[in-house]
Formats: C-alpha cells, sequence, structure tokens
DNA sequence: GCACACCCTGTAGTGACTACAGGGTCAAGC
DNA sequence: GCTTGACCCTGTAGTCACTACAGGGTGTGC
C-alpha cells in the first residue's frame, strides 16, 4: 500500500510516517521503481500501530524503541519491558502529583479575587507580584 | 547589579534571563559604556520574579504577556486576569483527567505481566501489539 | 488536455529553554 | 606585570514529537 492509505489505516498524517521513517521508528519501505513511491507491507502497519499505541500511552520515542529492539529478540526475558512500563508509570504518577499541587496552587490565587475589581486592587496580582511561592 | 547577580536572586540561569530579554518579557537593561554589561535596576528584579512565579504555576509565556500588559494599565478592570487564571486552571484539570486515563491505562497494561517470561510470552508486548485502545 | 488528489525531498517552525563556541573583561594573588 | 579563574558578550544549534510549508513530480477521471 502507499502512504497514505498506511497513514489512514494508522490514524496519523502522513507526514508523521515519513518522520518515524527518518528517525529510525519505522524501517524504510520498498520504493516502485516507476514513481519511487514508497511501497508498505502489513509488517509495517503492524510495527506503525504498535507505535502510535505507544504514543498514546505517552511513551517517549526512546521508550518506543526499547521495546521495538526487545520484539526482535523472542527469546530473550522480558523483565526490561516491565521495568520500562514501571518506570513510565512512575513518571506519570510524578507528573500527576506536580499537577495536582499546581491546581491547589492555582485554586488559591484565583480565591484572592472575586469581585470586578481594578487592576491595581486585583489580588491576583498582588499575589503574583509580591507572594512567595505557597 | 549584573545579570550574575539578578538571575540568582532569581533563581534562574543568566541565559534564561538573557532569552527572556530576547523574547520581550524583560525589558532590555542598561548597558555600561565601558564594557556592555548588562546593568538591572530592582524593578527588573521584580519583573523577572513576577515571571519566575508565572512559571512555576505553569502559565505559558503568552498567557504571562498578558498578565504583564495587565499591570500596566492599573486602572483597567481586571476581568481578563481572573478570566485567564480561571481558563488556565480548566486547561490543568482537562490535562489532570488526561493523565489520571493514562495511569489507569498503564496500570492494566502492567498487569499483562507478572511473571519473568520470554519476550515472547511478555503480556505488555502482547497487548501493545494487538490491543486497541482500553 | 486539464483539474485535482496524491506522492517526493528538504527546510523551518512550535515552547521554553539549555548548551555550546569563540571571544572580551575584571579582580585577586604572585 | 602576569596569570588564573570567574564572569560577561553575541550568535547559533540542540531538545521533543511532530506539523507545515515550498517547490516540484505523478496518476486518474472527465
Amino acid at each position: 500500500m502507499k502512504i497514505g492509505e498506511l497513514a489512514s489505516q494508522a490514524g496519523c498524517g502522513v507526514e508523521t510516517v515519513r518522520y518515524y521513517e527518518r528517525v529510525g521508528l519505522l524501517p524504510p519501505p520498498a520504493r516502485t521503481a516507476q514513481n519511487n513511491y514508497r511501497h508498505y507491507q502489513a509488517h509495517h502497519l503492524q510495527q506503525l500501530l504498535f507505535i502510535r499505541r505507544c504514543r498514546t500511552l505517552d511513551l517517549t520515542q526512546e521508550e518506543i524503541r526499547q521495546l521495538l529492539a526487545a520484539r526482535q529478540q523472542p527469546d530473550a526475558g522480558c523483565e526490561t519491558i516491565n521495568q520500562l512500563v514501571d518506570a513510565h508509570l512512575a513518571q506519570v504518577r510524578a507528573r500527576l502529583a506536580e499537577l495536582q499541587a499546581l491546581e491547589q496552587q492555582l485554586l488559591a490565587l484565583r480565591g484572592q479575587c472575586h469581585a470586578s475589581l481594578t487592576t491595581r486592587e486585583c489580588g491576583i496580582l498582588k499575589e503574583l507580584e509580591q507572594g512567595a511561592a505557597p
């Protein structure tokens, strides 16, 4: 299949596909001799779907590269895979904690001004100007 | 004061200060005639602290620019400030919801493999290869 | 023969910095 | 007077994962 069909089957843009090839996440497909168009096989689609699924889980390219490499060694142990997912989960939870703290800070900030005041009187600006870290 | 002192008082790098000047968040300071060093006043530090406080709240440069502009008009109403904080809070909450969903997906994925198997048998890889979006 | 969808390469932009390279300046100690 | 090291300057390139052109070639239907 051509790149447009591959991309639409994977639910991404053709430019994303070419980008994955450029950065080495997708192997370069064969080209037709006549017009140099990329010609993809089923395994390309499989790998692209794998990559897209990983991306919906916010895995980085580097993490995906490690998973793809692991897939090449089906007889090796899968501890690195488990560790990778655990590490990523830990990162997500760390970011969650950060964002929850941020939400509280913003709520407190928002509580500084309820009325429609002048900028000079606005509690939010005052807090941002003078407040130390909460 | 010179840029190094300003930066250390604000708790950021000198390159960040120069960057803020380049993108227009900090006004260009006077330069000493002798050696062209930047020479900062107290109000520069004030503004830099303001910017850094906004950044710890994950406000974007564009949002900070709006707050700085509002500060220049102390007699105007502060509705835009309140709206800006509300909008940002909504964004943070949306991202929180996304991350919580992601956490659940990763947990489910992690549950696919507890043992130390071969890559071929690893439930995580199988899920990533074949699983539809949860 | 023409319009239009598709394909190609290559480059630049996004946000908010960070990290050099390659140079100039200043103060302290010898 | 000289060296050493900390500081300052400009300008450019890198980060991440795309996205958006510009400027061209190709294929298909009317």
